[in-house]
DNA sequence: CATGAATGAGTATTCATTCAT
DNA sequence: CATGAATGAATACTCATTCAT
């Protein structure tokens, strides 16, 4: 239901258009995390991507055109990447920790990516951020079904207020942008678990541990 | 204390500089929240600040100077008002709940300012944003002290483990970035209110609510 | 075979760029003998040569390429018009004299590029500046090296010391540089005799007159 | 008789304008010495000479009014060097090879003044050059009475043609406008030696050495 | 469809000169 | 006379986008 936007090209054969979109949009997301956004010019990317600058408008109208589809395949990522995590887990209470569990690895596991769409969100023009901050909606709002089906399936939940899938889609973020911190003072998978452990603390799940 | 970034000037006198920089330093963060870094120019700032564009450069020697200032400012800003909350504050427990009800509260008022800190840092130039980050650091690790301080005064702080001062630094970040989401669906003190409640019951405070 | 400095380009067909950089630089020399290299702007330079400011860029990355690219092609000129002039000579002696008449004479009749390669050398980067000495350089040994052969085949020359070349290659000089005394008292080609006159005797050359 | 160009000063003392515009001169010349006229600021001068901007247009009018000051000064520099060698001589054949040995040890040991002159004059503004170019002119013209002087007194001279002049003030610019060449390869008296003697011998001076 | 050359609008920065104090 | 802050005109260089081949 993500209202997407659809973004026209020049090339008529579609399968072709995806295929290379999702190439260009790989190499965008590399020159991207590497120089900015502003920083990376269209014959970067372009070269990134072994094409020429031509072809590459073939498949894309605008560099917004670009920084949309980037966000919107890095969002794709981690959503897709908690999906998965969940999919062969039935039980709801289990289905939510496995959720905030993959998020946070995701978060941590893409800092990079992640670090990138924070920065560059309001790069995106007025449309293109539309699209974007849907699809960040979505995610949350499904993060939000797995908390009320968890509560449904019986679980405590005392500290989950109304913003509880704002916090818990939002604290791992931590991880990404607090990574000049603690890239150096801690291991990864022990970060990971803390803020997994502080979640389920702050939203009252009483076996937390 | 943090290694601050010396920035030349071409006029000697000091109050005047102080001054003039003050003014133009708000008058660029009015123009960054509007139009992004990158979307500003340096004409945009000398007119919102009454300048010419020379007389701007004499105060600052790049475009980045500026930037740099800006964020300074705002990152001043808001600790100082954490500071102030505090300052009459003695008992170490009270001192930690009001500081963290103080950065929560700052970080929701002053949401532009922080959304711009967070979309703006990595167009800082090195140097720069060495120096930024460093105060941020500094931010941090008062905040990790008066963890300490609070648990030295026998606050029972189960959930505060290694990432408590940065959880807590963090997490109320979530009402500037996430300022597109929550502006429309709840009043603001209560969205701080519950914000400030996970976070105690995160660090496992017993009479959290 | 001097080390010449390489100059990188955005545009890939080789043929072209020699072509049109070609232009470009007898364009800017034109505009550089009217107003001097610091008095002529790139817009100036790109409308002598028929291009649009973005075009030149294509061809050349920096002002300073512009000018090295002039100092080349002019100290190409002359060295040519030297070399052409004795291809057909074989014997040393006459080899050497004829050098010397045919230096003079670009002398005179390049005055103008003459005089900008004396004005402009100290506004070169370091490393283009090395590189038209380099070349200087060389065209001052291959004249040393004319009279050597002369000597070596029977020419006396009592007066020649180290500095001969140096000498033979700089008093000519004197014609472009000083244009504004010498262009109304005589005929250039009388002025020219004088010079080769002046040097061989002062090189004492027997049968100089 | 030289045209001397009058700079207009906002300052009546007459003494005062003259002792400071001498120092500002001598400041002038370092700064352009070291940076080129374009590479050197107002600030620049005014900083070398200890005073103000604003001080230092109480002297002078525009930046050419301090090149062509620059320029005048320099040119009287190395005349009263030449005047002051023959002060004592009054034999005219004496004189003129006085003359031109100093002119030579004036043009090594002042090079950089001459190769500054060499490279800045075409920057000054037409009137300005106008007036350097004439106490040039006046100097040349002053060689040229010399050799007249020698001949009348018995000197041989076949060799000097209507060029003479021009040759014996040109050549041992040499020294200024090649040390990057000469610096290395020989002491400078001996280079000085070998240009005299190359001089006389070409002017066909019979005892040249 | 692919290519890559052409374009021109846009912008940070510098600096000679002025002038109020 | 001295000072130094104010100014604005000037300019090299970049880069997204177009389009002829």
């Amino acid at each position: 239901m993500s209202q997407t936007r659809h973004i026209a090209t020049q090339v008529k054969d579609a399968d072709l258009v995806s295929e290379r979109r999702a190439h260009i949009v790989r190499a965008a997301a590399r020159v991207f995390r590497a120089k900015g956004f502003h920083g990376a010019t269209i014959r970067d990317v372009a070269i990134e991507a072994g094409l020429s600058q031509g072809s590459l408008y073939n498949y894309v109208r605008t560099k917004d055109d670009i920084l949309y589809l980037v966000h919107k395949d890095l969002t794709e990522g981690y959503t897709r990447e908690v999906e998965a995590a969940i999919a062969t887990v039935h039980e709801p209470r289990k289905r939510f920790r496995a959720a905030v569990a993959a998020f946070t690895r995701a978060m941590r596991r893409r800092s990079g990516d992640i670090a990138l769409i924070y920065q560059e969100t309001h790069a995106l023009g007025p449309e293109s951020r539309r699209a974007v901050l849907a699809q960040t909606e979505q995610f949350i709002q499904f993060f939000s079904g797995l908390i009320d089906e968890a509560r449904a399936a019986g679980m405590e939940l005392p500290g989950a207020g109304k913003l509880a899938g704002d916090i818990v889609t939002f604290l791992p973020i931590m991880l990404a942008l607090r990574r000049w911190r603690l890239k150096d003072s801690m291991p990864g998978e022990e970060a990971e678990a803390e803020v997994v452990q502080f979640l389920l603390r702050g939203l009252g799940v009483i076996d937390a541990v």
